[in-house]
Parts: structure tokens; C-alpha cells; sequence
DNA sequence: TCTGCCATGTAAGCCGTTACATGATTTT
DNA sequence: AAAATCATGTAACGGCTTACATGGCAGA
């Protein structure tokens, strides 16, 4: 069993970044994170940590070999990137290969574009919008070309899709906007986009 | 290899109810129907239209084994519904079990909703209806716990996926609402209570 | 001629889930 | 005392894609 899964790793350092934690925790924030629904198991989580202590990029430590304090609590295992691991996850993050704005990664590209540097965020964001933009025009094409023998709910479904992508590029479009939008950073707004303050 | 799949097996009998078509032509169509953009690779396709014709659902002929006609045409197999196949079709469309509005299932149900009594149509649209809502909120529920320590972009990815969610969740109620209107089907003139012609 | 589309398949592998197994801790 | 939830893992399987293998037919 492989459990490879680059995106999961991705996610994995990611979350890591702001703070050790063991298996149960971490399955908690990222389907948290990502969307509230698509559960991520265990079967794939455990597997793929273990992968990523193996390759060096996070190392595990086991409270209960820990004596000193944590008195009452249970064993469990907490991880943490080592330096080889915050140094694989800059440099996945400030690459911004084809790949990252396909369907399967560009949602945990994106939620780590807090710690993405602003000239990758934007050529993500805008390699995202060629790809969506594509799939509308295929569906516009095919859609025009069918149009005359589709039932009514046939013909709704695709309407609603449709929209759907229409959607996603308009919000891509503004987030690229707001990306080119200050090229000073430190000079107007109430409300400046602040970076994160860690926890 | 097993490749079952429900699903695919369902989306190819619809497809074979309009008319009997080979394996590549019929490939087509259903990337066309459901989203232009999502490919079925022929690796599913063929063995599933195998084991169909195993099944009893479907019935392969050869052109090549049919000496009259056809001449310059190449040999190609043509799948038809057997009378087991169309009988089978008939009941699973005639079923709004809650599979059937699982994100999976859901748009291959409703493609065929041509085929489907007005009575289960609005079953499925309904379950639907609660499974997305149910979706939606969870979303607003974590959105609301962990509002205040997310950075600027795991912000919006959230704003824009509970956007997303709360069009679907549109969609399908004004689907239900048009469902129910014309609770007598056979009553009305051609002309005042028309429902909108699509263009 | 050769490129590209039509047409049918198989084998291997990927990425993930479900179901199982186990047990500690907390809550009711 | 029982039930729920925390916590960690493994084995099996499921459905799909990719890549491979093969060849006919059409048009540049």
C-alpha cells in the first residue's frame, strides 16, 4: 500500500506549519478546512504520516515516552515538520507548477496562500481561471451544438453547471484583481491584509 | 477487477434506451451529457458494457457478423437493451432510494429524469434538497466556530463554497417548486398557466 | 505517405474508502 | 455501568485512470 497522495502530504506540512499535533487532531482541521463534508479517514491519514516520517519530513513523538509532566492525559502522537520538512513545504509553496490549479490540488493550494508569496498566488490564481475558463467554453461549445434534441431537465442540468462555472470564474477574476490591486503595500485601507498573526 | 459501478451501468442503459450504439459513440455521449469535461476513460467503459452483456441487461452484435448490408463500414459492436434490460431500467428509475441523491448518483438520476414518474422525481429532488441544506449547515456552523482566527484566503475559499452550496440549494427548490405546480396535468388550456418555454 | 481519428480492448496501478481490531478516557 | 468519543492503526477492496497493444479507415 503506497498512500502516496501529494496533495495530502501538502496539506499535512501544511497544517504542521501552525502547530504540532497528533493524527486525531490533525484529521479534525483539515476536513475541517476543506470543506466541512469530504471526510478524509484514517486509512489514508495514518499511512500517509507514517510515509512522511519515513522521508524525513516530520518526526513523531510519543507522549508516553515524554515522563516528566502530561500526567492524566492518554498516550498519544504528536507530530512536527523538521527542518528538512519546513524547507520541502517553501519550496512546494512557492512553486507554481500546472498541476497546483487542477481540480484535486488548487483548494489546498489555496488555503495555504497565506504562507504562498504573492507573485505565486497570483500565477496560480490565473493558471486556475485558464483552466476553469476552458471548461466553460467546452461546455458552451457542446451546449450550443445539442441544443435542439435535449429534454427539458437535461437541458437544466447543463444550464445549471453552467452557472456554476460561471461563478467560479467571476470569484477567480475578483481575486486576481485584488491580488494586482496593491502594488504598495503599505500605504492605504482601514482594513490592510494583514498577514496572519500565528497562534 | 470487478468494475462494477452502479452508476456507470444505469448512465449506460439510459443512454441504450434512445438507441442501440457501440461502445466509442456511446463514450462520447456520456461525457457530452454529464459535464464535457469529466472523461470516462475506456479502461471503465468497456468492461462494464461486458459485464452488462454478462448480466443479461444489454445484448452485443457484431457487424461484422451481419453479411448484408454495411458494406463499406468497418465492423463495430452494437449494444441493445434486451427486454431484462429495459425492465431493470424501468424499476431503478422508478426507485428514489437515498443513493440516489448522493453527489455520485445524483446528476446521472436527474439526466434521465425524462424517463422517471413525476412522483419519484420529486423524491430525489427533495432528498437532494436535504442533503445539500444538511451540507450547507455544517458549513455555516464552522464558519461561525472558527471565524475569527482564519486567515484572509481560507476566509474566502469558505465564503465561496457556502456561496456555491447556497446556489445549489436555490436550484433545487426552485426545481421542487416547479415540480409541484401542475398538480393537474390534464386540466389546463395551451395557453394562460404556461410554464416558461426554454429558448 | 503519414497523420489523425475511429474502434476495441487489457494490465497495472493510484488513491482512497469501509470495515475491522483495539483499547483508553470522558460523559451520562 | 453504559455510551460516546478519543486515539491509533491494518487489510481488503472498489472504482477509476493511465498506459499499453492493436488495427482499420479517411483525408492532407
Amino acid at each position: 500500500m503506497r498512500t502516496r497522495g501529494d496533495v495530502l502530504e501538502l496539506a499535512i506540512l501544511g497544517q504542521l506549519q501552525s502547530a504540532p499535533m497528533h493524527g486525531y487532531e490533525l484529521r479534525k482541521r483539515l476536513n475541517a478546512t476543506l470543506g466541512a463534508f469530504r471526510a478524509l479517514s484514517y486509512g489514508s491519514l495514518y499511512p500517509c504520516l507514517k510515509a512522511l516520517v519515513v522521508g524525513g519530513w516530520i518526526e513523531a513523538t510519543d507522549t508516553a515516552d515524554l515522563p516528566h509532566a502530561l500526567a492524566g492525559k492518554r498516550a498519544r502522537i504528536v507530530y512536527q515538520l523538521t527542518a528538512e520538512g519546513k524547507e520541502r513545504l517553501a519550496r512546494t509553496l512557492s512553486e507554481a507548477e500546472p498541476a497546483a490549479w487542477e481540480d484535486e490540488n488548487f483548494d489546498v493550494r489555496f488555503s495555504l496562500f497565506a504562507d504562498t508569496d504573492a507573485e505565486t498566488r497570483l500565477r496560480i490564481l490565473e493558471g486556475r481561471r485558464t483552466r476553469i475558463v476552458e471548461r466553460r467554453e467546452a461546455m458552451r461549445r457542446h451546449a450550443q451544438l445539442t441544443r435542439e434534441r435535449r429534454d427539458h431537465y437535461t437541458l437544466e442540468l447543463q444550464r445549471h453547471g453552467l452557472e456554476q462555472i460561471e461563478r467560479e470564474v467571476h470569484w477567480l477574476e475578483d481575486l486576481i484583481t485584488a491580488e494586482r490591486r496593491p502594488p504598495h503595500p503599505a500605504s492605504e485601507a482601514p482594513d490592510p491584509p494583514r498577514t496572519k498573526e500565528q497562534a
